[in-house]
DNA sequence: TTGATTATATCAATATATTGATATAATTAG
DNA sequence: CTAATTATATCAATATATTGATATAATCAA
């Protein structure tokens, strides 16, 4: 037997739905991925209610505590470069945080431009105190998947936030 | 040979490093949904630039013209609880889809405190037109994952999703 | 029918979040 | 030394995004 023709100029159907469900899996993938941001951000900021922040607020405080961060600080660039958002909006964050006391803005000593932010120790004790409802909140929002998933889904999204990097 | 002695009270090194083993892999995963999420909104609305469309007017649209709903319409309620954000946010979003003839809020026939948002006409034509763009968007941001590894992902935040709801 | 509930809308306050334009000061390259 | 670059800041406009309080109209339960 021989296989079918296909008219020129058309595209095969099995081809057709090929491409369709190639399509749904993205379109789901990045909804759900929507959806998981919306959620991380409301109920995120819903258990920092008692320390009145934001999940802003905690994802500049998670990085400026990071152990070799805490004494030297981090220049705005690195913020920008490492939370991926924008300088007018970080600036506004530190904004609120420095009027808070939980960070300061000290002269870099290896570079005149260059300012360093860093943790004080009022946003030390505000970091280590929070870290309490932050382990009950990925505690349960994790309890659906096991130990061997968590690990899997970060190298997915490692790969997926390098896809949308270079987008 | 009997094992080591555990002083009351003191929890054992061992178990120490996996509890603190466990908070890092959470903290990365959390942290890699967070700049995702960033870089989609960012890199996203940049994709949509021909049209003056933003990735939350995107994913509107997107729920409005799946076949079931384009015809029917979607009541408010709906697509909060769809794309969860709240009820403020999302007027505020219709209101400037209405604005842009993209949307209508017609009359629930079956209860008339209710009122279904519809894909206009223009509005679907936008909806297609922003489809190029977005598969476009879709394939690069997905370069780095197999089909098999997206088919993945989408379970995994799936289940996150449903972590994410019952925090 | 009265009363509670439900669905939506609106106003206000606050915090993100983007781009674009402009400014200042320090470093670096020529 | 001069000029280009770099790092930060600021102002403006616009779009999300939240909670809380208030209002209106329709449904539903008693």
């Amino acid at each position: 037997m021989s296989p079918p023709a296909i008219p020129p100029g058309e595209i095969p159907h099995h081809q057709q739905s090929y491409e369709a469900e190639r399509f749904e899996v993205a379109n789901r993938l990045f909804f759900r991925l929507y959806q998981c941001s919306n959620l991380l951000h409301k109920n995120g900021t819903r258990y920092m209610g008692d320390f009145g922040a934001t999940t802003q607020q905690w994802a500049v405080l998670g990085a400026l505590a990071r152990p070799l961060v805490r004494i030297k600080g981090m220049s705005v660039k690195e913020l920008i470069e490492f939370l991926l958002l924008s300088r007018q909006n970080l600036t506004a964050v530190l904004d609120r945080l420095e009027a808070r006391s939980w960070v300061e803005r000290i002269k870099d000593p290896e570079d005149g431009r260059s300012r360093l932010i860093r943790l004080t120790d009022d946003g030390n004790d505000a970091w280590l105190a929070m870290r309490g409802p932050i382990e009950t909140f990925y505690g349960r929002a994790l309890a659906p998947l096991t130990e061997n998933e968590q690990v899997q889904l970060v190298h997915l999204l490692d790969r997926l936030k390098g896809g949308l990097n270079a987008v």
